[in-house]
Formats: structure tokens, C-alpha cells, sequence
RNA sequence: GGCCCGUUCGUAUAGGGGUUAGUACGCCAGGUUUUCAUCCUGGUAACAGGGGUUCGAAUCCCCUACGGGCUACCA
């Protein structure tokens, strides 16, 4: 028997949550589902200044929006309590002076200042400062200041911080479920920051205690945090918890289409897709940047479609509910490579899912759309359009566009098009066709062809010109579905109006 | 620069010693739709390069190249 599998998503609220931080959130509730276990959400904002206020709240709207669910953390609880790390600052401090008091990690005076300056002075000589065994004798720290002293300058409230002391000539091996063994030797580490000077943890410190404290069985995180995982792998031994480290998986990193560097934040609506699941708007700047939701995007299809960058069951089947994602879905299947978003596909995956939406459903969307434009429609109506546009829609938000005709008459024609197929017979021809449209009792689209085919037949017209004249009279281009089925819901009445109207407005 | 990770059609991937290297999106062509879109059929297109190991390498090993990440009192 393994332990229980619990696994956490820990964003920091320095933005808004980007898609490459949904994927790790969806890899990680998919791993904790098919194993029915626990997602945590834990947020780690122990960078006081590089809060962003609101975002804490966006990364769990977008959770939710995405039905990707966690149950213990931020917002419902759970036996760890506090999930936020600004909540736990003493916890860390204790932990720190414990590695401190057992020799593995040491105090600290050196200004950012000071330290700035050494990292200037090699790389004007091409070498690259690591605080560490060949350093640290020479800054101000534990190993060069007398105890007595130290305990002083703690005492009167001097700046300090903790560094961990890395141990000379050690080979520490990381066992990534992704990338198999991974061996990193000791004098590549430096002695780095654990404790802050403003009384918070760095990440490492932070993560690597909440991760025992909070009993997580696997992390999952993004490849960017690997270089770091040999510190984070001696923190466990340091603190004496090696047996319950917990397992690492470390995903590949979502790249910018044009593949020169990982996928960021900044990256905003540069790109021509949504980086952000939701819109966001900064608070400072006020930029907008697009989000799946507003463009379009239906919530199921965007997991689909993140699922699949850098994850693959191994079958040839493309399209998943969650259910069969999380029936599927294993670490041992994720791919090494970092890949990139491809607008297209995503596109015809939103078309996938928006063509399964039953039509009842899609009409109360779009009837929600009609209201705020205050256009009344029946719902039967409304089912029969959204069964005539579905089909034609990739993203959500087009449906108006899709549907318009539908609710009012064109505003202008295809002039283009109009008078290609126009000449001085059509007036007479429409006028004909307003009589025989008049004609019709039930004015149903099969009824409705076969008056109007016959009338063509037997007056031996160009069936060709005649409907796109039509078409583009009633729908004002000549794209659209089947016409005679849009006569029929939009009625024999504004059918007629249109025709005459267009009639006599259209001049060559 | 140093360290770490990676590399199969344009993109996402399958394939893990013997395959005509498969699929999907895109693109191209044809069909359906008297329109457009959908849809259907077909086509295009890839094992980064070089060395090994082997009867045989996309697959295992090494080197190189290229890409990416990390190298903060950021996460």
C-alpha cells in the first residue's frame, strides 16, 4: 500500500494564472482524481512585492470556470490550514532556525548591495559569483563572524537572512517520474537564500515545508523549477524527512509559437490566442488581455486542448470529456518536450465541442444574447436556428454574427454580389416569386421549395441567380444556411417584406 | 559563460531494434451543399547531423549542432 495521493497547485498571485499554469492545475487534478486522491490549492505569495492584488481571486474563478476542482485549500479549508504562505511565516522562521541550530544552513549579512557588487566584479572577469564553499569565508556570515557577535547583530534588529550550506563533493539524484534519474553534483548548487530578510521564505524553503507539512505524495510542477530540484531534494534530507519526500514529476514547458522562449505572462494578446483562461484587466496599467471565456472558448474543449500539449494516452482518440481524461490520463505518458499552442487545432476542437451542445442548451445562450439586444424570439424558433448555425460556429461569441438575419432584416447587401446576378428581368422575377410565396398556406421550407423550384423550372431560369438574388435580399450576403429553411423560421410575412423591399431598394 | 533538460511532417503526437514511419490540425485537390461553412474522399509533408553497437537503428550508446530552462533576499 503507497501512501495517499495528494497533490497542490501552488500559484503565486503575480498575475493572473496563464494557460501553461492551468495545464500543470489540470495535469495535477487529473493525476489526484485517477487516484483518488486529494488537490490542494495552495497559494504562494511570499514575494510581498510582487503582489498583484485580484489575482488570487481570478486563478480560483478560473478553476472553476475550467471545473477543474480542488478540494482542500484556499477558500474551503482542509486539516493544514492556513493554504496561503503569508499565513505561515512563522512556520518557516521555526524551520530555518532548525537547519541553522543542526548546522545545515547559516546566517547571513551581506546587503543585496554588496552582493550586487560581487556578482558585477566576476562577470567583468566572465565568471559567475556563487555564494558558496569557495565564497562564503569571505562575505559576512556565520563562518566569518563570531557567535556572539551574530546573536548582537540579530538582536538589534539587523538585516539577515539564511542561506543553506551546500556540502562540498556530493552527488544528489532526483528520481522525476518524467525524465528518470537526474544527477546534479553538489559544487553546482550555491548556498542559497532560505529566509529572507523580511521575515518570509524563499520558495524553496517554503514549498519544501508546506509539501511535508501538507503530506504531498507527488509534486507537479513545470520543468523550470528542475535546476532547482537538487536543493529542494537535500532540504528533505537536512530536515531528516527523506522517506516522505515526495515523488517529483516535471512537466514540459508550453513554448511561444514562434518557439524562441517559454510561454509568459507577458505575453498577453500578442500572440493571436488568449494566454489567460479568463479576461484580465491589470490593475495598475488597465490593459485588457483576452481570456478563453470571452473569446469564445467553450471550458471543456480548452482542457481538451491543454490535456493534449505535452500529454498523450497512446490511442488515436483526440476528443475527451473530463471523465475520460482522468480515466486515461498518467505521468508516465507525458511527453519530455516543450510544445506550443497551435491556434487552428484549437479552433477545431472549440468547433468540436460547440457542435455537441444540444440545442436547447445553445438556445438559452443565445437567448441571453437576444435579451440584452432586447429581441424577443420563441424558444422553438430558437432551437431551430441554433440547429442550423451550430454546425458553423467555431467560437462561442459568433453566434450573433452567425445568427443575425435571423432577428432583422440586412442592413445592407453584397453589392458585389448582387449585381453580378442581377439584370433587367430579376425585378419582374421576385415580384412573381412575392406572389407565389403569398400562395403558400403552411409555410414550411419543403413546401416552400417546391413552389419556388417549380416556378423556376417552368419559366426556365437560372436557378443559380434567382437564389443568390434571394439570398443575399434575405440574408445580405451569400453565406448562411439552407434557404428555404431560414424562409420558414423567419416567416412568410417578413420573408415577403424583405423580398420587396430589397426589390425596390436595389438599384444597378 | 556554467549547469540541467530536450530534439519524429509547419503544429500536436504514435511508434521504444525489422513499419510502405501511423493519426489529427493546417495546407492542396476533388465530392456534397444550386451559396458559404460544416461534412466526406484523396494528396502534401518528418525521424537534427555525425560516429559507433547490431545481420539490421527513428528506436540503444557517444559526440556535435540546435532549442529550452535555471543561474535573485522572484516564484
Amino acid at each position: 500500500m503507497g501512501k495517499r495521493v495528494r497533490v497542490r497547485f501552488a500559484p503565486s498571485p503575480t498575475g493572473p494564472l496563464h494557460i501553461g499554469g492551468v495545464r500543470t492545475a489540470l495535469y495535477n487534478y487529473l493525476f489526484a482524481k485517477k487516484n483518488n486522491g486529494d488537490f490542494i490549492l495552495r497559494i504562494e505569495d511570499t514575494d510581498k512585492n510582487r503582489f498583484v492584488s485580484g489575482t488570487e481571486e481570478y486563478i480560483i474563478e478560473a478553476l472553476n470556470w475550467l471545473n477543474i476542482k480542488f478540494n482542500e485549500g484556499v477558500g474551503i479549508g482542509g486539516n493544514h490550514v492556513p493554504y496561503k504562505q503569508s499565513e505561515r511565516e512563522d512556520i518557516y522562521k521555526q524551520y530555518a532556525q532548525q537547519l541553522v541550530k543542526s548546522g545545515f544552513a547559516y546566517y547571513a549579512f551581506d546587503t543585496p548591495e554588496e552582493l550586487d557588487i560581487k556578482r558585477k566584479e566576476c562577470e567583468s572577469r566572465k565568471e559567475t559569483f556563487q555564494y558558496g564553499i569557495s565564497t562564503r569565508n569571505a562575505m559576512k556570515n556565520s563562518f566569518t563572524i563570531e557567535e556572539e557577535e551574530i546573536q548582537k547583530k540579530i538582536n538589534n534588529n539587523e538585516h539577515y537572512v539564511i542561506r543553506i550550506k551546500i556540502p562540498a563533493g556530493e552527488i544528489i539524484h532526483i528520481n522525476d517520474i518524467i525524465r528518470g534519474n537526474v544527477e546534479v553534483q553538489s559544487s553546482q548548487l550555491d548556498d542559497k537564500v532560505l529566509f529572507k530578510s523580511d521575515g518570509m521564505p524563499t520558495y524553496h524553503l517554503a514549498n519544501v515545508v508546506d509539501d511535508y507539512l501538507m503530506k504531498i505524495s507527488h509534486v507537479i510542477r513545470g520543468e523550470e523549477w528542475l535546476p532547482s530540484t537538487p536543493l529542494h531534494v537535500l532540504l528533505y534530507k537536512y530536515f531528516g524527512w527523506e522517506n516522505e519526500m515526495p515523488l517529483f514529476a516535471h512537466l514540459p514547458l508550453l513554448l511561444k509559437p514562434d518557439g524562441k522562449g517559454k510561454l509568459s505572462k507577458r505575453d498577453g494578446d500578442k500572440l493571436g490566442f488568449p494566454v489567460f483562461p479568463l479576461q484580465w484587466v491589470d490593475p495598475v496599467t488597465k490593459e485588457i488581455s483576452s481570456g478563453y471565456r470571452e473569446s469564445g472558448y467553450v471550458p471543456e474543449a480548452v482542457n481538451n486542448i491543454i490535456a493534449l500539449l505535452g500529454w498523450n494516452p497512446g490511442s488515436e482518440k483526440e476528443i475527451f470529456s473530463m471523465d475520460e481524461l482522468i480515466e486515461e490520463f498518467s505521468l508516465e505518458k507525458v511527453g519530455k518536450a516543450g510544445c506550443r499552442f497551435d491556434y487552428e487545432k484549437a479552433k477545431w476542437f472549440n468547433h468540436q465541442y460547440i457542435s455537441k451542445i444540444n440545442n436547447e442548451e445553445l438556445a438559452e445562450y443565445l437567448n441571453e444574447i437576444l435579451k440584452s439586444k432586447k429581441i424577443n424570439s420563441s424558444k422553438e424558433n430558437l432551437i431551430k436556428i441554433c440547429e442550423l448555425i451550430k454546425d458553423r460556429m467555431n467560437f462561442m461569441n459568433e453566434i450573433w454574427d452567425k445568427s443575425e438575419y435571423f432577428f432583422r432584416q440586412p442592413t445592407t447587401y453584397d453589392e458585389k454580389v448582387l449585381k453580378d446576378k442581377w439584370n433587367e428581368n430579376i425585378p419582374s422575377t421576385l415580384n412573381n416569386i412575392v406572389g407565389k410565396l403569398k400562395s403558400i398556406s403552411g409555410f414550411t421550407s419543403a413546401e416552400i421549395e417546391n413552389i419556388i423550384k417549380e416556378y423556376i423550372q417552368v419559366n426556365n431560369l437560372n436557378a443559380g441567380t434567382v437564389m443568390t438574388v434571394l439570398r443575399v435580399l434575405i440574408v445580405g450576403k451569400n453565406s448562411g444556411p439552407e434557404l428555404f429553411k431560414i424562409f420558414e423560421i423567419i416567416g412568410k410575412e417578413e420573408t415577403i417584406k424583405r423580398v420587396e423591399k430589397g426589390t425596390k431598394e436595389f438599384k444597378v
